[in-house]
DNA sequence: TAGATTGTTAATCGATTAACAATC
DNA sequence: TAGATTGTTAATCGATTAACAATC
């Protein structure tokens, strides 16, 4: 097996990662397929069959000549790679209706999917009401508790549902927790310190690029 | 004034054009600044002055040589070019906790702000019990009421945020009651007629690539 | 073995950056 | 005019595709 070569891997590479997986997971749930080719993978991933195999072969070899990659195999390499393969630990920060409805559709996947490893394990809101307040199981702490409870918890990766307005502070607070990897959901650019890893989920601006394909 | 040549549009360059709005909005709201140069609005941006230039030179002349950028002139021919200056009514479907966030994000936006002309006119959903129920002053129907809607109320844009198994039916109909433009939450790939535009917001699949970056 | 499909190298394509003439 | 900054062309860089030898 050659040995994966990490950190020089580009982020379109890492990107389409999670659409194999998925095409991966939904194979290995049906349960029928054992084998699968690049071809086939590439088709049900939007992808040409080259992109496939250039893209895994980063990582290392996990296919056979002439057979193709393993379901189960090529699903636990995955898995692996991107980190999946162990529970993540996840703070959510602002619980207006889109973090509550994160919330939600994120704890109910990780009570159901067996090997969902995706845990959000906190909830913080600055608004006083709220905090004690209990969401599927998880209580909403105050932003003062941050630091003990990414501690205590174990917490590696955050989401930021707040006001625009807010991020930045937020942001500033999860990274000096030891936040490693931040999704976004205000539309603002966030500055971050080197070895965090911010990810934008910019819901407004999708709209605005798809308005660009409107006729008149 | 050197005309538009649209349709070679590569995307790259539509997804960055919400980003320069972005800036211009807030300068514009701020009041402050009359003028900015490449190198400024590529600062805010998180862009190269060069490919800032690069990008609205596909679109015309905005600029003066020596000078800059008129920062209310270039946001209102950057809402132009996105179709953002005049009213964009969307249906959504499937309101759910995550539909539910989205619709209330969406309206308290078009009521607070004033060109903010994403418009949400209509919900849908299959559940009995919610159909009728009213969110934020626009009612809930049943998804077969979905082609007389569209029509008679303009809508062009949808998004859906439905579960993953029904998300492609959706789209189906989407589509051939005459929507053009997708914003599809659920993580499955949408196939749609030609000249049907689709974004996928896969939120889970940002934590995954995230999932990545995170040693060990 | 013959057929199939991988892993990998070389060719192509497209996007970004650098440089600069045009011009405000 | 001198200084600044655009719009645009040429150079570079990186990502995708095509092709094929290796090999199951």
């Amino acid at each position: 097996m050659v040995m994966a070569r990490p950190g020089k891997i580009s982020e379109a590479v890492v990107r389409r990662l999670p659409l194999y997986l998925r095409v991966l997971d939904e194979l290995a749930e049906a349960g029928q397929t054992k084998l699968l080719s690049s071809q086939e993978l590439g088709e049900r991933a939007g992808v040409t069959p080259a992109l496939v195999r250039k893209d895994l072969a980063w990582f290392g070899e996990f296919g056979k000549q002439g057979v193709g990659y393993d379901v189960h195999y090529l699903r636990s390499e995955l898995r692996r790679i991107l980190h999946l393969d162990k529970e993540i630990r996840i703070a959510l920060v602002g619980v207006g209706s889109l973090g509550m409805a994160l919330a939600r559709y994120h704890r109910r996947r990780y009570l159901i999917e067996p090997d969902f490893n995706l845990h959000i394990v906190a909830l913080f809101d600055t608004d006083p009401r709220k905090i004690g307040e209990v969401v599927d199981g998880v209580p909403i702490s105050s932003l003062g508790e941050l630091p003990v409870l990414v501690d205590r918890l174990g917490i590696r990766m955050a989401m930021i549902a707040v006001p625009a307005e807010a991020a930045q502070g937020v942001a500033d607070r999860l990274a000096a927790a030891g936040v490693k990897a931040i999704l976004n959901f205000a539309p603002v650019k966030l500055k971050v310190p080197p070895g965090v890893h911010v990810a934008t989920a910019d819901l407004s601006g999708e709209l605005q690029c798809l308005a660009y394909y409107l006729d008149r």
